[in-house]
DNA sequence: TACCAGGTCCTCG
DNA sequence: CGAGGACATGGT
């Protein structure tokens, strides 16, 4: 008997609801057209940062580091290559790993102003999707879930994010192996689940909200909707 | 206090 | 390859 992950996606969904993600980095207070709107580049650029900004880290922790940044209007590749490395550190340092992080965000930053231009925003065709994938990852300080991430949220891309929620998760309830490797862990979402853009994030969003709230890491909860 | 948080890179066997 | 260590702040 195997289950189906829509069926896992419809228990999170009529648990928690529409969770709306990318969250809003700086709860609309600076952004207000962000909300569950279409992006424009610089939101696109936030949100990409922010990729890098909480890896290992809260998210509150990252957004603190984006409103800081947005603080002396750093939001953009070229500011974030120009500016001082000090203000830089100093903006980025509650989201942890700022030494590291500050060099990723500049060589992301100079991947951006040399291909994102071209990137083709929205696009369903599986083999760019590929390419694009492939060549955010040669960012250093971009690994496999930064770049699902940027693809799925900053570029409207369907590639599905992996993250130890998600793996917590399957292994827990689904008896997936805890030695699955990430790339066939996608796929086996990828292959599943129709190429649907908007699954995709709610998808992983709701992965997020069990994890944050029910799954945690040593124990699930008993009130666990997945039990 | 110790543990945890939406990882990734580098090194070594 | 796969395991192990480094990277760092902030909340509980």
């Amino acid at each position: 008997m195997q289950i189906r992950l829509l069926d896992i996606y419809e228990k999170l969904h009529s648990s928690y609801g529409i969770q709306n993600w990318w969250p809003s980095t700086l709860e609309g207070k600076t952004t207000p057209e962000y909300h569950g709107k279409k992006p424009n580049n610089r939101m696109r650029f936030e949100i990409a940062l922010g990729a890098i900004l909480t890896q290992n880290t809260t998210w509150t922790n990252a957004q603190k580091a984006i409103t800081n940044l947005n603080a002396h209007a750093l939001i953009s590749p070229g500011k974030i290559l120009s500016h001082r490395k000090e203000i830089l550190l100093e903006a980025i340092r509650p989201s942890g790993y700022y030494n590291q992080k500050l060099k990723n965000l500049i060589n992301l930053s100079e991947w951006w102003l040399k291909h994102f231009p071209d990137v083709i925003v929205g696009s369903k065709d599986t083999k760019y999707i590929d390419n694009v994938r492939e060549s955010v990852l040669t960012v250093n300080g971009v690994g496999p879930e930064t770049v699902d991430s940027i693809l799925l949220y900053a570029f409207d891309l369907p590639s599905f994010v992996i993250d130890t929620y998600t793996k917590r998760i399957m292994t827990r309830h689904y008896s997936f192996s805890p030695n699955i490797k990430y790339e066939t862990m996608r796929d086996k979402f990828m292959n599943e689940l129709p190429q649907d853009i908007q699954l995709y994030k709610e998808f992983h969003a709701l992965f997020v909200e069990l994890g944050k709230n029910h799954c945690k890491k040593s124990i699930c909860l008993p009130s666990c909707p997945l039990r």
